[in-house]
DNA sequence: CAGTGGTCTAGACCACTAC
DNA sequence: TAGTGGTCTAGACCACTGC
């Protein structure tokens, strides 16, 4: 219907590439000007269908490296007790985790709030991010109350935090309250990710409530194309 | 510490005129003209910096109008059993309600395999937007088994879908599978809540299973920037 | 170092909205 | 009809990556 150089079909060429096998998922896009020769656009319109097959969840950028072609989303369900690595593995993908930070550091005023403690008390942090067959998605910053665990940081911070909760801790017992937003990642977040700031992102916070208190409180920042996010079977009145 | 061209700079300013409340929540911006003329930088820069804070949910755009003052998000919590009409009052937020279509349509595939009938098998589809403080910002799509909700379209479908599942049609017993993902709104979604195509938004999907049957499927469209989803209580082993 | 995406200019025309 | 955002061109320089 349009004619043949809006963004829209340059999108829907690139889509055809795509969809046909061409260009496999996790593989490279040709570069921004190569595209603009080879389909006889202006760059501003090259990058116009980028942005809006990122917004598709179709294709993603790291930051001044390239463009690819996106895998499947992650399926995940937030309720989960048990650890993400056997969820990554019933899915047959790769998880890899690395740790950025564990550290006592002065509790953050949100923390502090959730806490229930001055806003001056020293509390654990284990901040991590980690990969959906080897492309970075993942950010995750777990909050700890340093007396309900003591000597966490001497613990193998790259496994499971979940089991360490529930097993080395015997947190069992316990409530969980979930939030989940649309928030685009800060500059820190975004280098960590390798992506650009601003990126969109799914944002997860859990806050671990054992006997009326909050011991844990976590916050995972997801790109928003990598995740998909199911609870199966609550049960309503 | 940039020059004060960027778009970060842009931003920057306009992000401290909605700040200081000199543009406040639901306000219209300056026009794009206007603020390159203003700011003394290119019409792309200025969008740029548009593009930017509408990422943030600062800000937001209807479609060949204008730009606005995002207001804070609607809290909402997706494993409610109580009317969404309620949640909008305890927030003291107006909540406006309309049906876009209610029908017997064939099963489209997806909802056909959820229901475990063949996919020419007619089912009944209420359509329906909803506007938070005068915008809208959701678009609901519910599908139902059409044996069990007899009569179900000529019912009053602007109020609550919920209670009229539970109460009239008495389905208390019941689990839900819920579902979380960004995706963008296609041509048609993003027309009928005056966005442009594309625009991302958080889709919730929530089957209603009575008895390990699926009776009601249904999707609702939030513009990601809109919404924040919370869910309180959660018991895990 | 060459090549990538990231930012930016100074224009232009189009599609649509509100009046 | 006037004004809006939506799309587009043909250039340019910068910051960063990988080699």
């Amino acid at each position: 219907m349009n004619p043949p150089s809006t963004y829209h079909s340059v999108a829907a060429n690139l889509q055809s590439w795509i969809m046909s096998g061409e260009l496999p998922p996790g593989s490279k896009l040709p570069s921004e000007r190569r595209l603009c020769e080879r389909l006889g656009v202006s760059r501003v319109n090259a990058r116009d269908a980028m942005h809006f097959l990122e917004g598709q969840g179709l294709i993603y950028r790291l930051n001044r490296i390239g463009w690819f072609v996106a895998p499947a989303p992650f399926i995940y369900d937030p309720t989960r007790t048990h650890s993400l690595l056997d969820e990554a593995k019933s899915q047959n993908r790769k998880l890899d985790t690395e740790l950025i930070q564990a550290a006592r550091v002065p509790a953050p005023l949100a923390i502090a709030r959730k806490f229930g403690i001055p806003a001056t008390t020293e509390v654990l942090n284990v901040l991590r991010r980690r990969a959906v067959d080897g492309r970075w998605v993942l950010l995750e910053s777990c909050y700890y109350q340093e007396d309900d665990f003591p000597n966490l940081l001497d613990q193998d911070l790259t496994a499971s935090l979940n089991a360490l909760v529930r097993n080395t801790y015997g947190f069992k017992r316990r409530r969980q309250n979930i939030g989940i937003s649309s928030k685009p990642l800060d500059q820190v977040q975004a280098q960590q990710l390798r992506v650009r700031e601003g990126s969109p992102s799914l944002k997860l916070s859990r806050d671990v409530i054992v006997d009326g208190r909050c011991v844990v409180a976590e916050a995972e920042h997801w790109l928003h194309d990598a995740i998909e996010m199911r609870m199966r079977g609550r049960t309503t009145g």
